[in-house]
DNA sequence: ATAGTTAGTAGTGAATAAATACTAACAATT
DNA sequence: AATTGTTAGTATTTATTCACTACTAACTAT
């Protein structure tokens, strides 16, 4: 990594150990999905000090040869077993005391993905992992350990927000999907509901429809679509 | 800041070192004005290696006993000699070879201050501060050093964006100002006009009137106003 | 056949945004 | 003292989007 030696020894003359010692940096993970139309998070309950048997958020440490992406990649794996998932940075969290064993800064990702593809996988994790209703988790912050509670809040309202004017919800629905099945996952991450017409017209130009419909249900079938490009 | 050296002590023989070396933080700072007409950025000329000569992003390493916040008003205070300014977190910078002496993980922060305010300090700085124009330094991104390049286009974007629905451009007007001069900063940032009625309309709720007018110019003269609250 | 249920479309009035055209008020010039 | 140039500010018109209602379509179960 290091490309030029004597640079390095120059700038490290200058760069005043005592005052700029380095400092832990972690990536912490927000894998949002959505389950019996709920918002879900995946969360631990620790099993170990500090915060012992709170909830937390899945998280790992930075190596110092590994990117934050690389990192975010790493983790997902190691809690979800799932790959090649939507993810995108929220925000870095650097209060000095937010972790009481030492200085740890930690940049935060959130991650989307359909419940279909989500397969917990058990290893040889030391903590539990959970999927929790969002709203839940919201109502009882004090069963949250760190300052991941309000991380949590920063996240939903990111989410809010970004369903709003990007295309972020299709990464919570299969590759084909009814209009139905999506109009529910935005009232989901909305919080209300939503007029059918004028959905349908909003999204019209970023989806094609395909040939096939829902089948076996006491209804009219909907037609199955996906995402255009 | 360790509050339980017990705990301290447990929790690192988990954590691998080898593997898990810590990381030098830096924050960058994006400090914005708006000066004759044109947005602009304080930026540094390099005055060693690497990118000797480049243009490069001002910016402090991070204190493990500092927060971020804290290390980016002690850097706008090195770099401007301001105090007490709008600033706002951009985002985390982590690729492994971003800075060719050592891993470096860098939170940008974007600043605003009016030009007024932005009263250059000499001090006894290494390198030389310079204000340019975001257009400019955009066209010629081969002059700028390390990732900054990227990092000032991704701050330019959330500029725009966020002067759309948000209070931000008051951040670069004086406590009192005209409308005239205010549209002036929207369409500077946004790079295009506005119409004035609509601009009136739109930010007339935000503000409230004073009773003092603008004079001496060979005009009619431009009612003063203020944020509201 | 019909009742129940959800899928999907048409259309209306209200609010918001885009655009044009105007009037108002000053200083400098004639 | 009237006129001109220039920018400040308002009125109005048209187009687009949003909130909402009401309808038709298509399936299964009875």
């Amino acid at each position: 990594m290091v490309k030029n030696k004597s640079e390095e020894e120059l700038f490290l003359e200058k760069y005043d150990k005592e005052k700029y010692e380095k400092i832990s940096v972690a990536v912490d993970l927000l894998v949002f999905t959505v389950e019996n139309d709920e918002l879900k998070l995946l969360v631990i309950k620790r099993n170990e000090m500090p915060y012992k048997d709170y909830l937390a958020l899945p998280g790992v440490f930075v190596g110092v040869d590994e990117s934050l992406e690389e990192a975010v990649k790493r983790g997902i794996r190691e809690e979800t077993g799932v790959e090649n998932i939507y993810f995108e940075q929220l925000y870095t969290w650097g209060e000095v005391d937010r972790d009481p064993r030492m200085r740890i800064i930690s940049v935060s990702y959130m991650a989307l993905v359909p419940l279909e593809s989500l397969r917990m996988r058990v290893g040889m994790r030391v903590s539990e992992v959970l999927l929790m209703s969002v709203d839940e988790l919201l109502e009882q912050k004090d069963k949250i350990g760190f300052d991941h509670g309000k991380i949590i809040e920063y996240a939903r309202e990111r989410l809010r927000n970004k369903v709003e004017y990007s295309k972020i919800a299709f990464e919570l629905v299969p590759k084909e999907f009814t209009l139905p099945q999506l109009q529910r996952i935005y009232e989901i991450i909305l919080g209300h509901p939503l007029y059918k017409a004028n959905f349908r017209k909003k999204i019209s130009e970023m989806i094609c429809q395909t040939d096939r419909y829902t089948s076996g249900n006491a209804h009219r079938p909907s037609q199955y679509y996906r995402l255009k490009e």
